[in-house]
DNA sequence: ATAAAGTCCTGAAAGC
DNA sequence: TGCTTTCAGGACTTTA
């Protein structure tokens, strides 16, 4: 599920549950989510602590503590945050729980354990960051250039690549091609100026919306809308979807409107 | 049983 | 040729 739109939904969830707020406890029900801290260390280091103002970055998503380090969480291809009250019953998939004085209980449910969540220092945030490219919804025409003029792998290639660019992924990636009217196979080099013109343009649109919607939205106009149905077909031109594997992952296109 | 929206690792290809 | 960088595919994990 999660891409830069469903990341950023967790960061707003996180913005408004739990800014300003003091870690009252700390639940690890699965420790294999964490990531380079132990269940012992992060409770005894986060319970107390106060959490600052959560922040994205492609799709990761950091939440400082005034005093300490920094949470970092991944949500992989499974994972949600949660706002409960505290009362509930944990959800089978729930690996994480952090109680609130605000009486909220921040849930981070994950069915496959993909991805996970660590507890930076500043400098290991800081070499997180330089493993990733610019954040897709704030780049600017001239950086996604810059991204993709070097490389000689396929344009759909690039675009899932976070260290060209964060916050893509499968979906994303093939709705903005299909809107770009790009064939996803095109070498990213390949691309003249008006195709990133107007790659850049999609994607800043397609974002847009589906930061709006904390999804990409599968509406019946969208690729993302048709791609799962037993027989797809182009939203703009009816004809028949093209469907593959690239780069390892499922990738639908239109034969007919990208080229 | 197969496939799934995540990244990491590996062997291989491409580039200098 | 040889070294380095980049690429595509499989592995990882769990369940519908």
């Amino acid at each position: 599920m999660p891409e830069l739109p469903d990341v950023e939904g967790f960061r707003r969830r996180l913005d408004c549950c739990g800014r300003g707020c003091r870690v009252t406890g700390v639940e690890v029900l699965d420790s294999t989510i964490l990531r380079g801290v132990s269940a012992r260390r992060l409770t005894s280091e986060l319970t107390g602590q106060r959490l600052g103002v959560p922040w994205r970055h492609g799709k990761w998503l950091f939440a400082p503590t005034d005093g300490g380090p920094t949470l970092g969480w991944h949500f992989g291809m499974t994972g949600s945050l949660l706002c409960g009250t505290g009362r509930e019953e944990p959800h089978r998939h729930d690996r994480l729980l952090v109680g609130l004085d605000d009486g909220v209980r921040l849930h981070y449910r994950d069915q496959r354990k993909l991805k996970g969540v660590s507890w930076l220092r500043e400098r290991e945030v800081d070499r997180l960051l330089e493993g990733l490219g610019p954040d897709a919804s704030d780049m600017t025409r001239a950086e996604l250039t810059e991204a993709l003029s070097d490389r000689r792998g396929t344009v759909k290639g690039a675009l899932m690549n976070q260290s060209v660019l964060a916050g893509l992924g499968n979906l994303l990636s093939d709705e903005v091609l299909w809107r770009a009217r790009i064939d996803p196979r095109t070498p990213a080099r390949h691309l003249d100026a008006d195709a990133v013109r107007t790659l850049h343009g999609a994607m800043r649109r397609t974002l847009r919306t589906s930061v709006r919607a904390e999804r990409v939205p599968p509406r019946p106009s969208w690729l993302t809308g048709r791609r799962d149905g037993p027989d797809p077909t182009c939203p703009r031109c009816a004809r028949r979807l093209e469907a593959t594997r690239m780069s390892g992952r499922r990738t639908v296109w239109c034969p007919h409107c990208q080229r």
